[in-house]
DNA sequence: TTGATGAGTTAGCAT
DNA sequence: ATGCTAACTCATCAA
């Protein structure tokens, strides 16, 4: 799966600067390492040139691994949401069931009163 | 964004045979044409290499799409979940509300059946 | 051989 | 100059 191990493929170093030192040296040293090595101005700009690339790489490894957060995030956001669904339905039966209980109950008072032959004043007929 | 209108970058091609034609020819039809061309072995050699890169450029196309579709049907899939959840909250404030309707109803049925000393069949007592 | 995918390179945009 | 990302090439794995 991994090509390479982490940096293989790039032209040899004109001088012994290692990639990882090259990378993360700022452009003030590296020009003055440069200067004092007395590198000519086509290999200062390979080693630019080398440079850049090595932050591309750098970049690119960054941009798939946000790539791959985010997938994750939505993924575990959707996994969420589902058990929240999950619940929101179970409550919605209890619910239902805790309404027709009351209802049944209700009705069973009217149907009590009306055999019983007591009137109830308008505010309780409602259903 | 898009470097190469579509697929610019490979090495010119030996003989006459276009990008489009040598990704869709069959093995055996390009085996022919090239026999017949008379081409030297080192020109099959590379026109087969051609042939592989340009698939590899559609295979890495179509991995593209196939990530970015996916994440779009993640993200569609979240929106729906969104969606159902807020009908779910909505649903879940009236049922609330029903429930509470009806258990004030029935609490002022009870003591109306108090006030006027009406007992009441303990099986209609319940809560 | 074909197709898919991770890593690296490059072009081009934006800051 | 720096960082990001689309498109491409290449190595490598699976079928």
């Amino acid at each position: 799966m991994e090509r390479r191990s982490i940096k293989p493929p790039l032209s040899p170093p004109p001088c012994d600067i290692s990639d990882d030192e090259l990378v993360s040296i700022s452009v003030r040293d590296l020009n003055r390492q440069l200067k004092l090595r007395g590198l000519c101005r086509e290999d200062i700009i390979k080693m630019k040139q080398r440079r850049r690339t090595l932050k591309n790489r750098g970049y690119a490894a960054s941009c798939r691994i946000k790539r791959i957060e985010q997938k994750d995030e939505l993924e575990s956001e959707r996994t969420t949401e589902q058990v929240d669904i999950d619940k929101f339905v179970s409550d919605n039966l209890n619910m239902r069931a805790e309404i027709d209980r009351l209802y049944q109950n209700y009705e069973a008072l009217k149907k009590f009163a009306n055999q019983k032959n007591i009137p109830l004043p308008p505010d309780l007929e409602a259903l």
